[in-house]
DNA sequence: CATGAATGAGCATTCATTCAT
DNA sequence: GATGAATGAATGCTCATTCAT
């Protein structure tokens, strides 16, 4: 057990970095054990505080979970409003925020990643938060933004921003697999296969 | 909580009947609660039985699963295979698969429709079981088959199963929380958005 | 599971043969288990009889072990009263009956012996039934018919029964745990000892 | 039941108070149900104390009875070295050390004594710990290191050994069981018995 | 605020025992 | 009598959570 009675420490330094030193040992247990698996005593065992201390921040590992995931979302929207905005049409959007969305989650699990892939692609998928409901609603907004009039009515933007997501889980999970992490490959079919798709579908760009 | 509802007698409950209880209580309780979180007592708190007779019939909560698992794939392979020696060309494999599916699916969770929506879309889908595995290995191998010569080495088949996979499991989400469920709909827009899509990668049905 | 449902093997011939068949498991289960750890489960597993049927013969697995134990006390009690008729004094006694007990020994330990050593000297030694108790009150008696006036009131004849029986029973758990098995050594030693003690202590044989 | 008689409040018991009161609650379980049928229930039973905290301070029912012994053994090891070190032959360390095994035998069972006798003898004899036999090997060098050179391969020391510790250990459960508890009684029976019976064998003591 | 020992509810699992067949 | 599935009490153990310090 880590222990730093002295509060000279890195990580004691703040009283406020505590939170933070709780959300770090999370990430790593939860990415070890499995988010169900995982227990609080797991993650305060990471920790060089006391059991008590977890509950000042947290009620339960669900909380930390929730803070975890709200974490990653709220990191990853700037992204995603930064694609936004430079993307001049529907083809520079869905490669730029593949692009992006693969790119963040091979960061996000560069540990698993180097460690071996237990439990991986924690982050960022297979999470329904709110907050990732959220970014699945801007991801929606911004492809009914960029389909022309035709489209409306037309096509049933909710299946085919699920067709998005789908095709950016699914690909994510294999993409973690593979060594090495080719995210400009996994980002290049992805981006072809939806694009062709939905313009196949009598979508067109508005721009 | 399932009852013996003939009044019989719980003796005269044939052992093969014990069985299948545990095994709805458990799929019911696995919707409900989520596999992981849910524990052996809340399957037979379900059930008329005691705790101990659980034993009788499984070693562990994951024995029930995996036979749970086991059950739903088994039953949805020979729906493929169907599927498989029906098909014509990659066009009608992939329309009929997703309609396969997505019409599974909403059987599968017809009761969890009718109930509410938590834990819903349990069985199909996010479940890495070797079966499902192997069923994804099937829909790869049949994707292969039907590309055409061109296509091999040009195209990462992997990830456009991954795809196919995704959309299929994205989408079915979202079906299933839409009233009412329409399959046709479902079916349709993403067995449209996958054939466009690999049809532009370059890929043609090899009849 | 062996099962014999067609009542003609030699296990379930005669209805009384049951007892015999739950002894017998049970004698190779203690042996093989201990008798703390062996579970009535454990008896019935290695029987082609239901659990049910033990509870027809005994009420527990120390009711078992009881009758085992008295089996082999009974057993041996011919082969002492033998052993006493033929003794001519102290000596040819003493000697008799550790050699009579340290055979004993090793023949109801024979199949432990081949198999390896786990929970030896099981029947015979380290257990106090009634059955035991009255064997040892036999060798009191024995030596005290045996010790000549003059010892009576000045030994206590307990204590040196005690020594007689502790002599037998280490000596005997180590007899049983080399290799060969060397009964006439053991014997030997322990007569030896035991003779030339009491014998110093002023007592003499009677005849 | 073991209370905190000092009306401290259990909080301020101390941490090595709460481990003593386990392994008193412990010594006290095992005698009166023996250590196999005893729980790790039945010791927390006899506390204050929660489940819980048992395993603050032993893993297992094993490690507590791992620990009461190695306690005992210790605290016999120092009294049998003086015994060693303070004799000058044979005779005056066997009849020492008969007195020192009997001593505190009596002592450790005072308790027990003064109740009734259920489990006695617990401490110090039937009990096979790694413990108990290295001092039975150092018994067994003592008495090769005390016996002539004459005796050398004409005896089995190992058997004889056995023969001491045997007497130790059965006369031992006799004494116990008298009223009132004679230790000097039994010392010199088993010292005299024990002393003559070698020194009949031909082995004198080296001094 | 931090600490960490104590708590006791809860879980998986085993087992002796019953009893309808 | 024999059967063996059902029973549910009991056990070892873990864990989230509390709270005196």
């Amino acid at each position: 057990m880590i222990r730093d009675t002295e509060q000279t420490g890195k990580r004691a330094q703040s009283k406020a970095a505590n939170r933070q030193t709780i959300l770090e040992a999370a990430r790593a247990v939860f990415a070890r054990l499995g988010v169900e698996s995982a227990t609080v005593r797991d993650i305060i065992r990471d920790t060089p505080l006391a059991a008590g201390t977890f509950y000042n921040y947290f009620k339960s590992k669900e909380e930390v979970f929730e803070a975890l995931a709200v974490d990653s979302t709220t990191r990853f929207r700037p992204i995603l409003a930064e694609v936004r905005s430079s993307a001049v049409d529907l083809e520079t959007y869905i490669r730029a925020a593949y692009r992006a969305y693969f790119t963040f989650l091979s960061d996000e699990n560069a540990e698993a990643i180097k460690l071996g892939t237990p439990h991986m692609a924690l982050i960022g998928v297979r999470v329904d938060t709110p907050e990732m409901k959220a970014v699945v609603a801007e991801i929606r907004a911004d492809l009914e933004a960029r389909f022309d009039e035709a489209a409306t009515g037309k096509v049933d933007t909710e299946y085919i921003t699920a067709a998005a997501v789908g095709i950016a889980r699914e690909m994510g999970d294999y993409m973690l697999k593979r060594r090495p992490v080719d995210v400009e490959a996994a980002s290049a079919t992805a981006a072809d296969l939806f694009l062709s798709g939905v313009t196949s579908l009598g979508i067109q760009s508005k721009l």
